[in-house]
DNA sequence: GCATAATAGTTACATTTGCAACTATATTCA
DNA sequence: TGAATATAGTTGCAAATGTAACTATTATGC
């Protein structure tokens, strides 16, 4: 039984990485550039446009960032006019994020964009192959959160 | 003409990001905890073990990192006993980077260990979704060349 | 053959990030 | 009730990373 050998270039965590490495780094440098803001705050905000009115915590849990990550994100685009933080009056921990009129605004104009890159993206793809990319994603996920509850 | 949300969940740059991370931070975790060792010092260890002698421009080329990523992770490597640097005779700006005994003990071991968190990894695909998997990879990959050569 | 440009690699600095510890508030249950 | 525990969010500190500037060496063009 021959042993495979590890060759990195076909090694597929190491693709996974390079691929979303590129991806990632030419989608935030569009929004980076033209509204100076990074990933995480580009997040928040995403979140934030469709679902409006969560608390940190619910943004952390849909973004899959840490709470530590929101925090801060919420911080700077509050700080930039951004973002409305409004005290839960139940629970005094907790605070209501909205996005201000300008994050709105920001919004409107980054979510087309993003867009646009994805789909750019996917022009190589036919449809057949953008939907087994879907669900190959999902199924590796699955795979990460069975893997994740072992330990 | 109904103009798609963006829904952060569904959207793919997003999506590949939280699996990649999730992939490479459980793999990274079975080798830090057990050598005391990082993502850019791996890939440069998992490159010398199967081409030794490369220097350090070489290797980041074969890595896709950049190389300051790995003048650092060769200066780790080193200080640890795992790499030998040998300057090259013909040109003194290069040096011939090669795995010490021990770097290739290391190897040895890191390198089953990785290709049997991929298999397991790949358990959840069928043989023909890792092929598309695969294809599909590249046709981004492709893509991201043709973007990044645009500009 | 010498000034200029290119290349290999390193260093410095600023930014990002992640973990752990912390504050403040809320919940649990004896 | 009130002591112990949990949760929301923040802060501090250390490590990782990227960009730009730097050194040393080699290649190029006039």
């Amino acid at each position: 039984m021959a042993k495979a050998p590890l060759a990195l270039e076909r090694f597929l965590p190491y693709r996974l990485s390079v691929l979303t490495n590129r991806v990632s780094g030419a989608l935030s440098r569009h929004y980076a550039d033209r509204f100076g803001i990074g990933i995480p705050e580009w997040r928040v905000i995403a979140i934030l446009g469709r679902y409006a009115g969560l608390s940190a915590n619910q943004v952390a849990e849909r973004s899959a960032m840490d709470k530590v990550t929101v925090s801060r994100a919420v911080a700077a685009l509050e700080a930039k006019g951004l973002l409305d933080r409004e005290r839960d009056d139940g629970d005094k921990r907790k605070s209501r994020l909205t996005l201000s009129g300008q994050g709105q605004k920001v919004y409107a104009e980054i979510a087309p964009l993003a867009l646009g890159f994805e789909r750019e993206l996917l022009t190589v793809l036919s449809a057949e192959e953008a939907g087994q990319l879907d669900r190959i994603i999902d199924k590796l996920n699955a795979k990460m959160d069975e893997l994740a509850a072992e330990r």
